[in-house]
DNA sequence: TTCAAAAATGTAAGTGCTTACATTTATAAT
DNA sequence: ATTATAAATGTAAGCACTTACATTTTTGAA
C-alpha cells in the first residue's frame, strides 16, 4: 500500500496525497478529507525511507551512552526518549562501551542515518587530548551536536552540565564546618566531571587551609569489595574522617569500609556520595548525595535541542546548580 | 557525494559501485580495491534511506521496554544492543511507559520504520486480557516478534524466559527445609511473571502443608518506606518469618521493616530477592538473590533472532534457569 | 585459433515519496 | 459576461540506491 494506491482509490493525484500527508495548506477540505478517509480505511503507514530520502531527515536524534546498564544512564536515556517523543522525534540508541574506537564508529553509524541531531550522554564522551575528540567536531560539522555532564568548546556543540564544581565545593565545606579535618575524595577515574567535582573539592579544602596531597585524592574503579579494600589499607597510613564520592556506589563501599573498620557513621567518617540514586536509600545508614538533577538536565537539553533546531539561538553553555540531599551519613545540622 | 560520484570517480558503472556496496561476488579483485579506495579517499557513506528504501530492510531491530530507568530494563538493553551490533544490527529504541496506549503506539511507529523484527523487554507487555495483546499479534503478522520474559502464544511470536516457577519454588522449598513456617509472598503487582513466580511460590507452600491464603500473598509497588510500613503493618496482625519478593528493591523494603521492627536477618526473617541487581550488595545485610540470568537471557534471544532472520526454525518458547545467589539474609545452609 | 561458458560490467527500470512548475478550476472585481 | 487573481490539482523530474537483464570481457577446453 503505497501513495500511489491511495491517489487511486481517491481518485485524485500522488501530489495532492503528499500535500494531504504534510499538511500543506493548498487542498480543500474537501479532498482532504476524502483522502484521509481512504488512508484511514486502507491502514495506510507512509514509507518512511521515500520520506527520509527527500527529506533527508527522519525525525530522529542519536543518543550515545557508553552503558544503558549504569543506573545513572539508563534513567538519561528515558527522560530523553520520553521527552524527544514529546515532540515527536524518536531515538536511535547506541550503547558504546568505553572504547574510543567504539565511541567513533558509533557517532558514523548514526550520522549515516542522518539523524537530525546527536546527544552525548556522560562526561566520558569527552577525552582528555583534544585530537582524540576529533570525532566530536566532526559530528558536530554535520548536526547539532549536545553533550550532557560535559563541556566542550567548538561551533555547533551545546553543553547540559550541572555545576559539579560548585557541589563538590559546598558538600567539601560542610565537611569543615561540622569540625572534620581531614576529608578524602574518592572519584571511579578522572572522567571529564570527575575532575570537575575534584575541583571543587579541593578548593574547598584550601579555603579551609587544609591543601589536599594525593592522599586525600583516591580512586578505584573495581567491584565494590574493592573500593572497601583499597580504602582500608589507606585508613592504615593516612586515616580520614570525612569523604566525599563521585557516586553513590563508591559511597555505598566507603559505608561498607566503615562498618568493616567499626568506625560509627557519620560521626567518626562522614560520607556524602552523588546522583541521590535508588542506592542511597538502599544503604544503611541511608546516604547523604549530591542530586544532580538529571530529570531536569534532560528536560533541558531537549527543549535547547528543539530551539536549536528551530532556527533559535540558545547558549553554547547551560550549567545547572545541584541539590544536596541529606540523610543519615552526615551530621545532624551539616 | 553519492554512488553516482564515486563511480565516476573510480571510472565504473554505479552498478559496479553498488556491488562493491553489497559485497557482492560478481567483481573483480582489482576493482573492487579501486572503488573501495576511492570510498575511502571521498569518506563515502552510503544513503541509509535510499538503501532501505530498495531493501526495505535497514537493518534494525526495535526494542521496546516500559522504563529504561528501571535498572534491570536498562542492563537488558545494553546486552540488547550491543549483542545485535555484533551482527551489524542497529536498535530503535522506545521506552513505552506503563500506559497500553504508548505501547501500542510505539510498536507502531517502529512497524512504520520497518524495523526487521521487534523485541519487547519486559513481562509488563503482556496484558492478562487476550483483546488487549491485539497489538503484539499485529505487530507479530508483520516481522518476527520476540518477547523477554513473557509467553504469548501466537504464529511469529517467540518468548525467551526464565523459569520463575522453578527458581520461585525452590527458594521457597528452602525455606521450609530450613525450618521456616510462615513464608510470604511479596510482588509488585500481578504482571506476567509476578504470576508465574507466585505460581511457583504457592506450589511449595502446598507441598510443605502449609497451603498459602492472601496473608501470604503480599503487593505494594510504592516507593521503599511504603513497602516498610505495609509490611509492618501485616506484621501486626499475620507474623512471617521468610520473605520471598519479586525484586530485590522490595527485598530492601523487606530488610528496613526488620530493623525497625527489631528483627534478626536471616534468624527471625529470611529474605530472598530476585534479580541479584547491584542493590543486593549494597544492602545490610548482603542479599540473597535469584539471579535470572538476564545476560544470557538476552544473548539468547539475539542468537535466536539471527536464525529465525536467517529463515532457520526456532523453538516457539525458549525457558532458561535461574540461580540463587546465596549471601547473608538467609540461613547459612540454606 | 575458436568458441561456448563463466565472469565482470553496464544499462535502465524500478523503490515511494516530495516539489517545482504547468494546468485547471474557483473567486470576485470590473 | 469578462478577465485578472488566487486556489486547487496534476505532471513529471528528481532523491540515492538495487537489480533484472543485456552486453562485454575473460577463461580454458577442444
Amino acid at each position: 500500500m503505497n501513495i500511489y494506491d491511495i491517489s487511486q482509490k481517491s481518485g485524485v493525484s500522488i501530489a495532492t496525497v503528499s500535500r494531504v500527508l504534510n499538511n500543506s495548506k493548498n487542498v480543500s477540505e474537501k479532498t482532504r478529507r476524502k483522502v484521509l478517509a481512504v488512508m484511514e480505511e486502507e491502514d495506510y503507514q507512509p514509507n518512511a525511507f521515500a520520506r527520509g530520502l527527500m527529506l533527508n531527515t527522519m525525525q530522529t536524534i542519536g543518543l550515545l551512552c557508553s552503558d544503558s546498564s549504569d543506573p545513572y544512564l539508563g534513567r538519561a536515556i528515558s527522560f530523553l526518549e520520553q521527552g524527544l517523543r514529546g515532540h515527536s522525534y524518536d531515538s536511535l540508541l547506541c550503547c558504546t562501551g568505553y572504547d574510543s574506537i567504539q565511541k567513533e564508529k558509533c557517532t558514523d553509524m548514526l550520522l549515516s542515518r542522518h539523524v537530525d541531531a546527536l546527544i552525548f550522554i556522560g562526561s566520558n564522551f569527552i577525552e582528555r587530548t583534544d585530537d582524540k575528540n576529533a570525532y566530536l567536531y566532526r559530528a558536530a560539522s554535520q548536526v547539532p551536536v549536545i553533550i550532557l555532564n560535559g563541556y566542550l568548546k567548538g561551533t555547533n556543540i551545546y553543553s547540559v552540565l550541572c555545576d559539579d564544581v560548585e557541589a563538590s565545593y559546598s558538600a567539601a565545606r560542610r565537611f569543615f564546618k561540622s569540625g572534620f579535618r581531614h576529608p578524602v575524595f574518592l572519584s571511579r577515574s578522572s572522567s571529564f566531571s570527575g575532575v570537575r567535582k575534584q575541583t571543587g573539592f579541593e578548593k574547598a579544602c584550601q579555603e579551609a587551609g587544609f591543601p589536599p596531597g594525593p592522599d586525600q585524592l583516591l580512586q578505584s574503579s573495581g567491584p565494590l569489595k574493592e573500593v572497601c579494600d583499597m580504602l582500608a589499607r589507606h585508613y592504615q597510613t593516612a586515616p580520614f574522617d570525612a569523604l566525599l564520592a563521585t557516586d553513590d556506589e563508591l559511597a555505598v563501599g566507603a559505608l561498607k569500609f566503615a562498618q568493616k573498620a567499626g568506625l560509627s557513621v557519620p560521626k567518626d567518617l562522614a560520607v556524602v556520595g552523588y546522583n541521590n540514586s535508588l542506592l542511597s536509600i538502599c544503604c544503611e545508614p541511608e546516604l547523604t548525595s549530591i542530586d544532580n538533577r538529571l530529570e531536569y538536565l534532560c528536560s533541558t537539553s531537549v527543549t535547547l535541542l528543539m530551539n536549536l533546531m528551530a532556527g533559535k539561538k540558545v547558549p553554547e553553555k547551560t550549567e545547572i546548580s545541584a541539590e544536596l540531599v541529606l540523610r543519615s551519613t552526615t551530621p545532624e545540622h551539616f
